[in-house]
DNA sequence: AGTTTAGTTCTCAAAATTAGGAACCAACAG
DNA sequence: CTGTTGGTTCCTAATTTTGAGAACTAAACT
């Protein structure tokens, strides 16, 4: 039976709240933050049920909110029934270009904005479209961006 | 009296949930909505409140939250006792880094969260400390970035 | 002083979100 | 075919969020 520390269980305290407030529910970012900190990084479904203290229609609803989002994965073991629930990661950067892309849609939002705008407004609309044309901007550099991080780092 | 197309109030409609889904409270979603859609972009607390038949305590409301968000602002005339609510949108570069910011924060626990680690998990405490360091090279980057963004654009 | 206007605050009800518990299902074990 | 385990689903209650309405404040106008 897994046991927290009081430093760790702080941390997974931190973790869900800032993940709620990117949107998550509640039970879903302490999952996260359970599985950033738990040595073990792959957690059965009744590991993280005990360790968090909660019941298992939240655990089971969290768990496939988390996979939907594309945050979790989970393997298996032969002779083992249970699934092990883990983060995805080493896909961090997947992760973080979909951030990105939602963002970028947006930005297409913002050009029909301005397709509809008066054209009284010229400084507006500019700025409506440098937004726009900045965050699209973004989306291609970002790759490219990664590799120069890459290739920085030592 | 401010009338809208059925378009801008579909726009409006569409912004106001895409800013619902980053964590924002309804009304405000769709003030925001309204303000880049609006063919005048300063509105008094009445047009607002008026033309997305709101309440003046809903209003009120939504329009304290997105000031102290740094989303707004508003200018007065002489003569005239009405505020005249903005976007601040002319300081969108503002907005971006202030995203960024609470990403980069992010990143700092990450790092405590690998502090408090077992080192047991040595390619899992990287990609945390991967991921982490990412996000602050993305902090640090950004100005550039925009930096060439301005030069690159015609 | 009395009234109108711009906006705030308080109270409360409606609606949405969250999560517990129990019943359920499917796979495997004996 | 019966029992156990891993997980899902349904129903419901508690909590939170949201926003309306009315009372209120403060400034400006008369």
């Amino acid at each position: 039976m897994i046991k927290l520390t009081e430093k760790q269980q702080a941390l997974i305290e931190r973790i869900g709240i800032f993940q709620e407030k990117t949107g998550m529910q509640p039970v879903a970012g302490r999952i996260v933050g359970l599985l950033y900190v738990s040595d073990k990084p792959e957690l059965t479904f009744d590991e993280i049920r005990e360790v968090l203290g909660i019941s298992k229609s939240a655990t089971s609803n969290a768990l496939n909110l988390l996979q939907h989002l594309n945050r979790l994965d989970y393997i298996t073991y032969s002779g083992d029934r249970r699934r092990y629930f883990r983060l995805k990661l080493d896909r961090w950067r997947e992760l973080v270009m979909q951030e990105i892309d939602s963002v970028t849609e947006f930005s297409a939002t913002l050009q029909e904005v301005v397709a509809e705008r008066t054209k009284e407004t010229p400084e507006y609309n500019r700025d409506l479209l440098d937004l726009a044309d900045f965050l699209k901007y973004l989306h291609r550099e970002l790759p490219k961006l990664m590799q120069q991080w890459e290739a920085q780092r030592k």
